[in-house]
DNA sequence: GATGGTTATATCTATGTCGGAACAACGTTC
DNA sequence: GAACGTTGTTCCGACATAGATATAACCATC
């Protein structure tokens, strides 16, 4: 199944939500100087660009400085607290691009004890610690690439000494190299292989090629499980 | 400001996008048995359901086995094909909640140097290697929570063993401990402190307390920036 | 004081979405 | 063969969204 998954950003607050209209909007009016001609380079009607950035100041503060009347005509210009806002909404929309973006591994498994959000999850590979809101039995883990890390197995620490709850000794199945970012395969005895996605540097630095041993490991707190 | 990031899910596929509204039309199938039955108990029109499942199949391929005529007048079922695709679904809005639900820190910075999306960015508590699609100069890199793992600075692996590219010792300087997970506020010399979300099993295992020396490190293909 | 381009506000209309109603087709059961 | 509750299909109307238009208010500049 060719299948990809995609998502809408938005910014709530007080009852109101910022949505990539809203995004375009503001940024319009940063690049044109005016609602006016914000309205107008975007196709928009500029009435309803007036009343929406009214709507959205009602909840969010003061977004946008306009002046009427004057050389010009007037003109309009962003707040401190607007650009606030587009950074965030920027962060967080660059933040679920790397959820949809990354490639993830499934591992399927089933509770074995809950501790609150907290559960231990024996798979394929040996027991691992998630996060799963809720349920119980039969469950997927879902892990993102970009949150396993690699470790020589000569160094690596004793699990007293670190916070990634999970690790697990593989070898190196595959590796598919990019110009600066590798994606390695590595075996651990799941059905599928575990995906990380590491520096090319990194990939160099640990002499990792087909056949390595390697140790991956990744936090409880950043593999999330969904009951199945 | 009192702001929350949300989202919204998809998963496409030629051309078509199944959101919310579908996957909550597909459970209603399964858990009713009928077509009729599940846009009648979502309080929806039958006919547009109908519609809808047809537009979809022609995308995703068979996700709903239809009979018509029969005992109790026919009925529907969910393909594997529909089980699989919401269990995607479901994955993919976990992974998106993370994002959207854990806390970030946010660090500002400069891009010193660039390889492809690969930066190394300047900030106040040193060098980061990150990910950031474009642009040059100022930067803002989130970090999530979720992606920081501490180890003991007496046991962690040398930089030329772990594909951890971005390291930093600290102290920790607040700790806001949940029943089972614990929220590690580390101060690594930047403006506001390093966040770092454990399990509570974790931050006992590392004796960790505010005042206490840690090591902190994340990945670069974690940690993604936005040009401001 | 006239000018000009802006903000502010109200209203009309086109469009798309979605529920609702109506009806045919279907096929097992009785 | 009649009954029954489903699927399949068409069409209508209510509603929300958003562009289009018109008009008033604003104010530094000339």
């Amino acid at each position: 199944m060719d299948v990809r998954p995609s998502f809408d950003t938005y910014i709530g607050s007080d009852g109101v939500t910022l949505d990539s209209r809203d995004v375009a909007l503001l940024r319009a009016i940063d690049r044109e100087g005016s609602l006016n001609n914000a309205a107008d380079s975007l196709g928009r009607s500029y009435a309803h660009a007036q009343r929406r950035i009214v709507e959205l100041e009602e909840a969010f503060g003061s977004l946008v400085e306009r002046r009427r009347g004057g050389s010009g005509g007037g003109g309009s210009e962003l707040t401190d607290t607007a650009r606030e806002l587009l950074a965030a909404f920027e962060r967080t929309r660059a933040g679920f691009e790397g959820v949809a973006d990354i490639a993830e591994t499934v591992l399927a498994g089933t509770i074995v004890e809950r501790e609150g959000e907290l559960v231990t999850v024996e798979t394929d590979a040996g027991n691992v610690r998630a996060l799963v809101p809720e349920g119980d039995g039969d469950v997927q883990l879902s892990l993102r690439a970009d949150a396993v890390t690699l470790t020589d197995p000569e160094d690596t620490p004793v699990p007293e000494h670190t916070s990634a709850r999970n690790r697990f000794l593989g070898t190196v199945e595959s590796i598919e190299s990019g110009e600066r970012i590798a994606r390695i395969a590595i075996d651990i005895g799941a059905d599928e292989p575990l995906l990380a996605l590491v520096t090319e540097d990194s990939r160099a630095k640990l002499g990792l090629e087909p056949g390595s041993d390697v140790v991956a490991s990744f936090k409880a707190t950043a593999t999330r499980g969904i009951s199945t």
